[in-house]
RNA sequence: CGCGGGGUAGAGCAGUUGGAAGCUCGUCGGGCUCAUAACCCGAAGGUCACAGGUUCAAGUCCUGUCCCCGCUACCA
């Protein structure tokens, strides 16, 4: 295969304050199966992506977790990357903006741009909300002066920030877009960016902030840190070596400009607009293409944990597989509306597309094999005239695909692949491998029919390699054979006449049963709504009276003396005064308390208990006490000072 | 009248410069038996949001109306 030259893609680095969910996880999948075509066309690909991990609400949110910030973005960074690996994720780069190489370089780039006079020192002035700390627009004001967050009355302000001179660029970036239709895709959205933002007139943007800490300081001037998307947008070219004072790596030279920012609709304006001319003030050419790319949305509602309906890659991987997921987000997704993912459709494209079409198609076919010539796919030239549009759709598959691609109709160039595992099926039929079984005389036809089946589950599959690249190998795996170079699609034939494939073919996606599907949905969605907890089943007992319950003796009790028992690894006995008396009692809490943690302590006792021996120590009552599943022990203890003796009930 | 996009079969979506309304799933009927109750063929099902207009011809162009969604700058 031929060398193309570089091609440079990134998606978004996503934002670390949560857990990414399916429609965060879409867009890496996205990237890679682009990535992974473009390699396999011959390009030199880097793909890069990563984690944006300061601002405002992340400090916010690890102040809640009760982190510092790093250790929280530390943990969601290292969540998304578990998914994004977890997703069969081939990027090259996966670049953190707490990296020290990203950092050193945004202080290096906003300096530059401030000695060349792109930003200055001005002051901000808007409507500040105390509770908040935080600047809001007039338009996003409840009531004309009420906070949208808090609901508190906001006033005016002013604080010292950073600006950059975004109107200087304005003209030549309108110029740009103007002259390069393929800049923004889909189209749609550079009509939205040119009429609201830039024919109206570009404001200066804000590109620094004092109300929090958790940033990149301005090395000239410490209370500052560089407003998020300015450290966000680039790590672009900071993740393959740029450097502001001109000694920018190979790497860098090589592949700048990017041939595709891929990113979510929402944030087009960052990476069509400021992205575009903070590049000019650096005096950097503009990446090729934007592609703002539409959302997954579950059921046409937006995801939200409160809701319970968040749907996460790992838990779609759990119950469909790896190659499942990817399949639905490529194959589901509109070029330009947003798109819907529920898991009804989710297990309804599973069993259809890839347990039924593909996975049938390649067990039945190395079936018959086994079955008809003991695993050996032989070419005999047996041909008929039935076979040529067989051969015609399986060798003009590539282009079909090509096309797609080409445009980013990621979908599209799926269900052209899928065209041809359809009409191998169809084949089959066409066929009739069981009749031609039944006479001798047919066999050399038979041959060529199982190698023409073969021969295009192979060109097919060669094709769905970068989309799903586990089952792409583990049909070549079964089929004894490797995915084919694309320069070589065009030709029909070239799997090696005589090749013995496997002779047990094991299942590609098993058929999934949507009740079964949501009976497990309904546990993770349960699990969901009490944030992340998973209640323990509630084991009914025969229901009692107050009569029955009133037979049961508790009083408050107080510790005075805890020990372990000696020939027991569980236990401990406590002296427990019990209002004028003191008992001993025993009770299996060793796993959890210490003797000294014990004393001093109220707890609630079972005063009539039956005495009984433990390990040859007599308990006199017993304590209450919780355990849950893991069987942790939590001792009952009243809620207020309570003097021993006093009754429970 | 802030800007932009959308409304097409039960569901999810295509419909390029106007030229016989399509795809996938589901439903119904038939065929086949190699295979994962899979595969193949056929059928039913749409006033293309609504109302006007241009045209030999409109889902497509124009005007108006009703819904839905995104953007509206210092939240990443």
């Amino acid at each position: 295969m031929q060398n193309k030259g570089p091609y440079y893609i990134t998606t978004a680095i996503a934002y670390t304050s949560g857990k990414p969910h399916i429609g965060n996880t879409y867009e890496i999948i996205m990237a890679d199966a682009i990535a992974r075509w473009k390699r396999r066309e011959g390009y030199d690909v880097h793909f890069q992506t990563g984690s944006d991990e300061h601002g405002q609400k992340i400090e916010e949110r690890a102040k809640q977790a009760g982190k510092t910030p790093k250790e929280f973005v530390d943990e969601t960074a290292g969540e998304i990357k578990r998914i994004w690996d977890l997703m069969n994720t081939s990027y090259d780069r996966f670049i953190r903006t707490t990296d020290a190489d990203h950092e050193k370089q945004v202080q290096k780039i906003f300096r530059k741009l401030y000695d060349q006079g792109d930003i200055y020192l001005g002051s901000y002035e808007g409507m500040y909300c105390t509770e908040c700390e935080a600047f809001y627009t007039k338009s996003q004001l409840v009531d004309g002066d009420k906070c949208p967050v808090c609901g508190s009355t906001v006033h005016e302000e002013k604080e010292d920030a950073y600006f950059f001179r975004m109107s200087k660029y304005a003209p030549k970036l309108i110029d740009y877009i103007n002259t390069h239709p393929d800049f923004i895709q889909p189209v749609s959205r550079k009509n939205e960016m040119m009429k609201n933002f830039l024919l109206p007139g570009l404001q200066d943007l804000c590109v620094s902030r004092t109300s929090f800490s958790w940033g990149i300081p301005v090395d000239f001037d410490p209370k500052h840190v560089v407003y998020v998307w300015l450290d966000a947008l680039t790590n672009y070219i900071t993740g393959i070596g740029y450097d502001a004072d001109g000694n920018s790596s190979d790497t860098f030279k090589k592949y700048w400009p990017a041939d595709l920012h891929l990113i979510g609709k929402d944030i087009i304006r960052f990476h069509t607009i400021y992205w575009p001319i903070f590049l000019m003030a650096l005096g950097l050419p503009l990446p090729k293409k934007v592609f703002g790319h539409p959302w997954l949305l579950q059921g046409g509602e937006k995801m939200s944990k409160s809701k319970g309906n968040v749907i996460y890659a790992d838990d779609l991987a759990d119950l469909y597989g790896v190659d499942a997921v990817r399949y639905f987000c490529l194959h589901e997704m509109p070029y330009e509306n947003d798109g819907i993912i529920t898991w009804d459709l989710m297990t309804e494209r599973t069993n259809s597309d890839l347990a039924n079409t593909l996975g049938n198609l390649v067990n039945r076919t190395i079936a018959m094999t086994n079955k008809y010539f003991d695993g050996v796919v032989r070419d005999a030239g047996a041909a008929e005239p039935v076979d040529d549009d067989l051969k015609a759709v399986t060798t003009g598959a590539f282009e079909k695909v090509k096309a797609s691609m080409d445009t980013l109709h990621v979908a599209d160039a799926l269900t052209e692949i899928f065209t041809v595992y359809k009409r191998l099926n169809k084949y089959i039929d066409e066929t009739d491998p069981w009749v031609l079984a039944r006479d001798e005389a047919k066999k050399d036809r038979l041959a060529t029919v199982l190698y023409n089946l073969t021969e295009g589950i192979v060109m097919a599959t060669s094709l769905l390699a970068p989309f799903l690249p586990e089952t792409a190998d583990r049909i070549f795996a079964q089929l004894n054979t490797e995915a084919r170079d694309f320069d070589t699609l065009g030709t029909f034939g070239l799997y090696p006449s005589g090749t013995k494939v496997t002779d047990a073919p094991e299942i590609l996606f098993m058929r999934k049963d949507p009740k079964e599907i949501r009976e497990k949905v309904a546990g993770i969605e349960e699990k969901q709504r009490n944030g992340g907890v998973k209640y323990p089943e509630v084991e009914k007992k025969p229901e009692i009276t107050i009569d029955d319950f009133d037979r049961i003796q508790m009083r408050v009790g107080e510790v005075l003396k805890c020990e372990p028992v000696k020939k027991s690894k569980k236990l401990l006995v406590s002296q427990i005064r019990v209002g004028s008396e003191v008992r001993q009692i025993v009770s299996g809490i060793r796993g959890s308390y210490k003797p000294e943690d014990m004393v001093g302590k109220k707890v609630i006792v079972v005063t009539n208990l039956k005495p009984a021996k433990l390990c040859g120590v007599e308990s006199q009552g017993m304590i209450l006490a919780a355990m849950n599943e893991k069987g942790e022990i939590s001792v009952l203890t009243p809620d207020r000072d309570m003097i021993a003796g006093s009754e429970v009930g």
